[in-house]
DNA sequence: CTGAAAGCGCTAACAA
DNA sequence: TTGTTAGCGCTTTCAG
């Protein structure tokens, strides 16, 4: 079945194309009679506009490109979530790609999103990305893009992170003020920046807010099974805790992870 | 900045644009030097193949659509993940929607991606859906649709859905097979039909390989703050319980909530 | 092996 | 207020 465009409308309707195309898009210069008309029959012939050959047209997509790592990654599906709110509120449309880690398959997805003319590119660098050519060969171009999280050092473009110190001493703050006398911390790999920083963050409220609390610092992963061991291991010299507050730190390790 | 197109390639090195477009698409009636040199200019001057042209002429898109409740919930997240995969290999691309449970933004984002020319559609309904109108519409002008999880009935249309019934039952097998003797189980709220599946898995599976066993239901909601409420109340009533076996309990709740 | 030309569906000068 | 026409960038017959 042959799809219905604005010509067969035309054709139907003994009209030009343009004023087809005017009426629909409610230009102010059409009658209104008119507009009825063609409205009624596009309806009724269920018309639905191209909009792959409206993009050739204006030469744009308002399509906007995200590229993440991992997106089962709660941290990356909240923001990730973030994004299409605000895309859907402007208008926009999202396309979605994640790399896996894989700087390839970043190089690739990058790649795509460029072709296809995507209006921005929103994307937090896989880990295994060493190489930044595939970046700044786009920028030169003009690609519009942004960082966020995993930010690229080197690189004259913008970005969006977190402040981890803060966050962390705001964290040790807010449970110093709650009187909470031991206050642990589940660290990530202290080769990693952002595990660096909240480490620091977690330090520095303790001795400037609680100088009567010792630190105690557990290193491990960010993975769920490491927030369960971290769990294991204060069990067994913990008996007596308080299970609320573990079950608290579970979560806590959960929601930090990225 | 113009932007260089298969003609400004053409010109440059007097040939046809028909010849260049065969060319950078490996077509083997070109000259393997033909190509060559096209190639090499293309690549010179940065050439980038316009996909919405592409897309036009051969009046599909390559893209599937996927529209979610809410992308942030952990099992759309590794849906979105999945599907994401796949669409990647195959050579598609992803694009992405939420509908944040509601009806008016899920008609919105499904017309968007038909009218971009969606390859296919898959869904997974909004609680607040309860007309189908749209989805009606689109099936009858051969949309290719797939629905998940939150399925609709009375579509005449392919799903893809989890049995919560054999989950639970296969869960809870396990666990006896384990030799675990308490074995509770934290259950949604029974007007929806996942949760009463999931329930009778777990209730099945003692009856049939826990005679022994005394079923605790705890019911409740599905969202964090539920497994952690349902883990207090344990906690009042169970001081000795080992700690391993909530924290793992907390794990399954978020785990399982959809 | 290469070229000319039509056309995908739509928009927007420019005319009338 | 409406029509004619060209063109967005690419693919693809049909001819040479």
């Amino acid at each position: 079945m042959k799809q219905t465009t604005i010509k067969t409308i035309a054709s139907e309707l003994h009209l030009s194309v343009s004023t087809i195309s005017r009426a629909l898009n409610d230009h102010p210069d059409i009658h209104e009679d008119t507009k009825k008309i063609v409205r009624q029959l596009a309806d009724k012939l269920g018309y639905r506009p191209n909009i792959i050959a409206r993009n050739l047209k204006s030469s744009k997509s308002n399509q906007i490109g995200v590229i993440v790592p991992e997106i089962r990654h709660d941290f990356f599906a909240n923001a990730l979530s973030g994004i299409e709110e605000v895309a859907y509120q402007k208008g926009y449309t999202v396309i979605l790609a994640q790399s896996n880690e894989d700087q390839k398959r970043e190089e690739i997805n990058l790649n795509s999103m460029y072709q296809h003319r995507a209006s921005g590119i929103i994307i937090s660098a896989s880990q295994t990305t060493v190489n930044y050519a595939h970046f700044e060969k786009l920028l030169e171009r003009g690609v519009k893009m942004v960082f966020f999280d995993r930010v690229v050092n080197g690189l004259n473009v913008s970005s969006v992170r977190v402040d981890d110190r803060l966050s962390a001493y705001n964290a040790v703050k807010y449970l110093i003020r709650k009187g909470y006398t031991q206050i642990i911390h589940f660290a990530g790999p202290q080769s990693l920046e952002i595990c660096r920083n909240r480490l620091a963050g977690y330090k520095e409220a303790l001795l400037e807010l609680g100088v009567d609390i010792a630190p105690i610092v557990i290193e491990g992963g960010m993975h769920e099974i490491d927030g369960y061991n971290h769990v294991s291991k204060l069990e067994s010299f913990r008996k007596g805790q308080s299970l609320r507050m573990l079950a608290s730190l579970v979560f806590q390790t959960i929601l930090l992870q990225r």
